[in-house]
Order: structure tokens, then sequence, then C-alpha cells
DNA sequence: ACCGTTTCTTACAAAATTATTACGTTTGGA
DNA sequence: TCCAAACGTAATAATTTTGTAAGAAACGGT
């Protein structure tokens, strides 16, 4: 769930705010203060920032700058005064997007997503070509040895993990047991290749909607395995 | 210099684009059908891509979903019906702005320059830049060598320090234990990797909240260790 | 439809890996 | 030089992963 922090004074914009995202599935925290809004800023707990620009203590143009400082992650300025957004533009502190008040809370939220979905966008790019493999529902990241299944992470173990790398890295090719076996085992290995079959079992238990009828890895009968695609 | 691509198929108004942007010292190709500039778009040899809903042959709806499959550069949609604005959010074509028609040209550079500054901020490699590493509630600063965890000064020992600092500093990414031996310690020595995983342990005292079930330095069972974020 | 073969599925025990602690040695600063 | 902190090693505990076996189910040819 992403997390977003408002840095706003005015306690009721705050709110109404806070409850238009969370009915949206945010994660949501307000600060009333520019100086405890800047700490929490920079904590680097949150996904996106919702900032005023007329602040106690520290103003909105400070905070943003900083901010930018730190890290990219996307800041939303907002303002009552129109002729702050010349201002923000002017200063290039960096900020993602503006909005005057009063704006409606769907318009808010529609920017929120939409800087949130550039930002994952953008920053996922830097996995480079060739690091990842994503094949429908699927997705493989090589470096750092994950997998997602729709959204959600799949705790492979180190076996089940290299098994599936390798089938999905030659998508269609079937692979018999014994090169299965061989290739991820080791060629001295003493085991047989029924440790296969159940290794394909617990994987296909945590990447699989319905393991008994597998979508991803298909069984071919009388010769092993493949990634279908 | 900048270079923009223009899909527009109303003559009069790309140029009246052109002509401001390149009074602003951007270098701008027009085009004036959708297969073209879709042919043109994913060229790759344009910065930014500003791009009008309707036009003969393929429409910019079908442009920027074709665009999206093959790069994250910025695209701005143009549209005069108002109502296209809700179809770009809701198709989640990945558009990084839309304006309505009319629009004042300051405002179009405006933006321009807000996303293609924004663009090569997000895409600047990570590592390379900053004196510090913000991770969640971890602060790291190279110049001194100190480590922050939520405010409080975590003090590590030269190996801890270099142990959290090559893991953060390539965030997910799964080291083996024989990689982290040999990255710090050296490649002539001749310890073993057993000694890795007394550090990490050691480190985890220092910097996480409940050692045994960490939150920054994960555990890859069979292999080493990653930074989680 | 039957039968031999192959794979699925489950459960359990063995094996491998990491966590944790303790202790002796080395290092660097006072 | 002395002392405290840092470090490396080894031994043990805890945990996870893995291999094996065996019955059930599915398949393919006849």
């Amino acid at each position: 769930m992403k997390s977003i922090l408002i840095i706003e004074d005015e306690k009721a914009i705050a709110e109404l705010e806070r409850d238009y995202l969370e009915s949206y599935g945010f994660n949501v925290h307000i600060e009333g203060r520019g100086d405890t809004g800047l700490q929490k800023a920079l904590d680097g707990e949150y996904d996106l920032i919702i900032l005023d620009v007329m602040l106690p203590k520290v103003d909105g143009f400070e905070i943003c700058r900083q901010i930018r400082q730190a890290s990219n992650i996307p800041v939303l300025m907002v303002t009552s005064k129109k002729e702050d957004i010349d201002k923000i533009r002017g200063l290039g502190l960096g900020a993602d997007d503006y909005m005057t008040k009063p704006f409606s809370p769907s318009e808010l939220v529609a920017r929120v997503k939409a800087h949130l979905a550039r930002y994952d966008r953008l920053t996922a790019d830097k996995t480079k070509r060739g690091e990842h493999i994503r094949i429908r529902g699927l997705f493989i990241d090589k470096p750092s040895r994950r997998v997602m299944i729709h959204e959600n992470e799949a705790m492979l173990t180190s076996k089940e993990y290299e098994l599936l790398l390798l089938l999905a890295s030659h998508p269609n090719r079937v692979f018999e047991k014994e090169e299965l076996f061989e290739r991820i085992w080791g060629l001295d290995s003493n085991g047989d290749a029924a440790t296969v079959t159940v290794h394909i079992r617990r994987l296909r238990e945590k990447i699989e909607h319905d393991p008994s009828n597998p979508q991803y890895i298909e069984t071919i009968w009388g010769v092993g395995y493949r990634f279908k695609v």
C-alpha cells in the first residue's frame, strides 16, 4: 500500500484530503507544521507528499527545496493564491504538480495516482534490459531474486527460484526432467530426477492460482516441463 | 538541445506551438498524421512528445499506448474536448500530462520544461550522485561515515559500516556471502564467508529494531543478503 | 474400458544453512 | 605499554530447505 504525507495546517482541508485518499486505499499521515512535516518527509517512509505552501515555522517552498536535495519522490504543492503557481515554477523547486484551492477531491486522487504511477514507471526503469522477465502476471527480477505474481510477492526458496528462472528464460521450450536436474543440481549430484517433480509441485503451489491446473508451468507427459506463453 | 515532437493535424496550432518552443531553445519537429507521427515517436530521437488526441489514421490514445510500450519519455496530450481528459486518465495510458485547447503558449512551455526536468531528475543514475543515502528511517552520511537510525546515531565499526554501505548502495540487490566477503575483506583475505554472517548479525544488532526480525537486511536463504526497500 | 507407466500429492526425516553465543586474538588510541 | 574495542573463529542452537518414499491420480496405448 502506498503511503502519502500531507503537510497542511488547515485541519479541515487536511482531513478531507485524508478521508478521500484513504477511501482509495492509500495510507495517509498528516503533519500540521512546516518543521515537523519536513522531518517526516525526509524520513523516506512516504511515496508522495502533498504540500501546502503557507505553513507555520517553515514554508512550503523551503520544504520542497529540501526534499529535492534528498529524494525525487513526487511532491504535489497546494496553494490558495494563484500567484504562487508562477513562483513555484519560477523558483525551479522541482515540485511535480500544483493545485489551487479549492479543488475537487477526485481531481486530487487522480493526480496522486498519476504521479505515483509515473514515479514507479521511471524508477523501475533503472532495472536495465534483461535484468527482469515479465510474462503475463508474472514478474521476475534477477538482481533481487524476487518474483511477483499479480502484484504479490511469491516467497520462493533457492531451488524454486532457479527452476522458475531457467524455465521462464526459455519460454515454451520443453526441458526434460533430467536436464532440469542436471542444470540446477549439478552433474555430480547423486539424487534422481523425481526430486524435480516435487520441486515443480512446490513451485506451482506458490505461483499458480490453481496448482493442479497450472497456467505457467505445463507438464509435458513423458518428457518434462515447459514454461507456457 | 532538447528535441520535441509535435503530433498535431491542425497546422496553425502546431506552428504556433513550434514557434514558441523554438524561441525557448527547443528543437521542434511536426508530424501531421497519426501513423507517421507514431513512427517518428518510436524512433527514440525525441525527448518529449506533444500529442493531439484527434488525428487522422491512428488516434492519440493508440499512439500514447504504443509509445509507452517502448519508452518512458514524457508525453503531453492535447485535446479540445474536456471529456477526453477523463478518458486519458481512465485508460491508464501513462500520459504524463494533458492540456485542453485553447491554452496559452507560456503554459505549454512551462509544462514542457517541468516534464523534461523531472524526467532527467528521475532517470539520472541514483547510486552515483549523493553524499548520503536515505532509506526509510535510515540515514547514511558518506563523508562522515555516520549512520543515523530514526534520529539516533548508530555507532558502527568499520566493517559494519562498509557492509551496510555496500548493501544500501544497491537496494534490493542480492549479494552472495562470498561476494560480500570479497568486496569488503579483499580477494587475498584468507578468512571464510562465515565471518560475514557474524558481522551481519552485529550490524543488525545496531540498526534493526528487532535483530531477529530484520527490517533492513534480509537473509536470502542459500544465497546471501540484501538490503530491502 | 483396462493396464502399465508417469506424474501428482502428501508427509516426514535428513541435510544444509544461518543465527547466536562465547572466547581468544588483534588492533589502534591514550 | 596498556586497555578497550573490534575482529575472527569455532561450537552449538535454531530454522529452513531439501530429498525420499509411498499411495493416489492421471495419462496413453491397446
